[in-house]
RNA sequence: GUGGCCGUAGCUCAAUGGCAGAGCACCUGACUGUGGAUCAGGUGGUUGGGGGUUCAAAUCCCCUCGGCCACCCCA
């Protein structure tokens, strides 16, 4: 525990081979997904100017909670806390070029300055996914089917994970009928956004201080039962039966209580949650029709999610659904029986190279024990010995590690073995 | 930024003021050209770091760093 003397920065990880590897895994299966629905890839920039993030209706949220430092020039740079205004940016930088609408996706770092807890960092993944030029219930349908299809893929069932559905157009409305005026609006919804985090109380003790009447505290109660409330809404009529076309039904539901937290989501709004609410939301995201306005742009409808690494890992661990992912990308180790055969070893390495294969040479000689234990404890499929018998008689050994089998094959054979035995579903070639 | 819980071997944890331990892991050997099993032995720690109280501190106090929990906010 004392080992490093320099520690990490607070709320960063080490990416060991094995974290990695699931980074990659998730990366893949997110690219896929996103590409599955013909979304091209793009990325911004990991430092911004500060101007940025205030000229986005000036929120002092992102300010406080980004990671901000003069260079040496003096300037304020951002360290990204999220990548909806970069995009906002790109797209009015070419407005008159890019085709609209368009389909981007992004998977890459983000830092906010937060206390550290499960599930939250300093420094994180996120997977952004937004949909750019379009205003439609259709639309806003198949970026939800985005992210149902991907919890699809990694093997999260509708019944342990869900995405939750609510529009604040809708909201609005039904706040104005129950005579709570514009002003206050904002603060209801965020009122709203935090029902489930406080008790009854507590909550409506807040409900009263931000100036809701009795009868209004009651008509949002009796609102949070109107689970189909969806169906008073010509945009979420659209919304559900999108969702069902893009097979994704089992994986939405109306839920009156969702709302978001940021202030720029101007229709429908989403998140995910698993079923037993024991972790926060695992992807957020909704419309947004203002935003590429406020960095200078002609105004352009929008809607996006985006998804966070960490809470989606904490999600497939609690279901066992975190992948075993192989700990090499060698499938072959070529051991080395000493000396005299070293060179013959890299040769013989080379060679299988050559054919196609991944392959690890033990980096010295030493007891064949020590290293058939170093290809078992990296799961390593296959173990080649070229020992003098071998040598001698133009010949390897071949062992897979897996069946405990030993083939002694001419040299020339040897390829055709490996491809035999490495033919399917070879460790290290990814989902 | 506020309040709280925690920090002991690589990992999971004991020891609650009195000689820092166990299991697993690791290394070596039994097995001189073969891993995963078994058995035997062994390495491993300034108890997160610093200061204080005390004859004596992993244990009590203060500071600090980190993790976790609740706020806050959100991925």
């Amino acid at each position: 525990m004392a080992k490093p003397r320099i520690p990490t920065v607070k709320g960063t990880r080490d990416f060991y081979p094995e974290d990695m590897a699931l980074r990659r895994w998730l990366y893949e299966h997110m690219r896929a997904v996103s590409e599955a629905f013909g979304y091209q890839e793009y990325d911004g920039p990991f430092l911004e100017t500060l101007e940025l993030y205030a000229a986005k209706s000036g929120e002092e949220l992102v300010k406080e909670q980004a990671f901000v430092f003069p260079d040496r020039g003096g300037d304020l740079i951002t360290l990204r806390p999220e990548l909806t205004p970069s995009l906002a940016r790109m797209v009015a930088q070419r407005q008159k070029q890019l085709t609209l609408p368009l389909r981007w996706w992004s998977f890459g770092p983000f830092w906010r300055y937060e206390r550290p807890q499960r599930g939250r960092g300093r420094e994180f993944f996120q997977w952004n996914v937004d949909m750019v030029g379009v205003a439609t219930p259709e639309g806003d349908a198949e970026l939800a089917a985005v992210g149902a299809s991907f919890f699809r893929r990694v093997g999260l069932q509708p019944d342990q994970v869900r995405i939750l559905v609510n529009n604040r157009r809708l909201m609005d409305a039904q706040l104005e009928r129950l005579g709570i005026r514009a002003g206050l609006r904002k603060a209801v919804f965020r009122l709203i956004d935090r029902k489930e985090k406080m008790r009854p109380e507590a909550w409506e003790a807040y409900a009263a201080k931000i100036g809701l009447s009795p009868t209004q505290i009651q008509g949002l109660y009796d609102l949070f039962q109107r689970h189909d409330l969806w169906e008073t809404s010509d945009e979420l009529r659209r919304f559900f039966a999108a969702a069902e076309a893009l097979g994704v039904a089992e994986y939405v539901r109306y839920e009156p209580t969702i709302i978001r937290g940021l202030d720029y989501y101007t229709g429908t709004v989403f998140e995910a949650r698993d079923h037993e609410g024991r972790f926060r939301a695992i992807l957020g995201g909704g419309r947004y029709d203002n935003l590429v306005a406020a960095v200078g742009g002609e105004p352009l409808p929008g809607v996006g999610f985006a998804m966070g690494d960490m809470v989606i890992t904490l999600v497939l661990e609690a279901y066992g659904l975190r992948p075993a992912l192989p700990l090499t990308p060698a499938q072959v180790l070529v051991t080395v029986f000493d000396d005299a055969h070293l060179l013959p070893s890299l040769r013989l390495a080379q060679e299988l190279r050559a054919a196609g294969f991944r392959v690890a040479t033990y980096p010295q000689p030493a007891k064949l024990g020590k290293q058939f234990k170093y290809a078992n404890r990296l799961s390593i499929p296959v173990v080649a010995v070229l020992g003098p018998d071998e040598l001698a008689q133009g010949a390897v050994a071949l062992k897979h590690m897996g069946r405990g089998e030993q083939v002694t094959v001419r040299r020339e054979q040897a390829v055709a073995t490996l491809r035999a035995w490495l033919a399917v579903g070879s460790p290290g070639e990814g989902a």
